[in-house]
DNA sequence: ATTTCTTATCGCAAATATGCGATTGGTTTT
DNA sequence: AAAACCAATCGCATATTTGCGATAAGAAAT
């Protein structure tokens, strides 16, 4: 139940660092990243042969990934094909990297 | 629900990631670890006066965090010292550093 | 011994997340 | 136009997370 935390005022670094960091914290979300980094880019029919799950739950968590703006989708019919969005995983990069000091 | 997914075996990496990255996955617990950076430690009461958030809820919070290794306590009558954790921070923060690349 | 102080844990409620099958929507091919 | 293909979304079930107040547990001080 979110009563406080949702009016607590955190630095928007704080804020944004969090978001990134609940969107990698599933394996199969990091997994799915790590083939991307691999393969530069690849489409969703791809990752469902990958990984021993749904298509569904794999499109489930490419639109969490999406979400955050790590990955963007590009048509490519009549497939998508998905790729890192280079931006804004930069700016995750440079917060984990502040973070961790 | 957790059907498939428990039956895939990441590599290792992936899962610690994953694990670190879903304990970083919320800004009172980034806040709390920005915190500890700057104080290098802190109690339990500190925080409870810093975020508007029940003692209870703190202390869920550092659960969490002491779960992964991020911090630990270190008993300090009548009081609990804690600190980061620097052996796993810094695994943490490899993890981080070899996924971004 | 009793009171006080500090923190963890329990029990509850509500919100989110995870996963799947089935369906839908949009292309492309036939 | 119909069939086939690809991916997103819906609806459902279950699990986990988040937050709180109340209570318990431990030590310190009175």
């Amino acid at each position: 139940m979110k009563r406080n935390t949702e009016q607590i005022n955190y630095r928007e670094n704080t804020e944004a660092l969090a978001k990134f960091a609940k969107a990698l914290g599933h394996p199969t979300r990091i997994a799915i990243l790590k083939h991307l980094e691999n393969q530069s880019c690849c489409f969703t029919g791809d990752l469902v042969d990958v990984f021993p799950l749904a298509q569904s739950t794999i499109s489930q968590h490419l639109k969490e990934l999406k979400k955050v703006g790590l990955i963007q989708g590009e048509l490519k019919p009549p497939k998508i094909k998905y790729c890192i969005n280079q931006q804004n995983w930069n700016i995750a990069k440079t917060l984990f990297q502040q973070f961790f000091d």
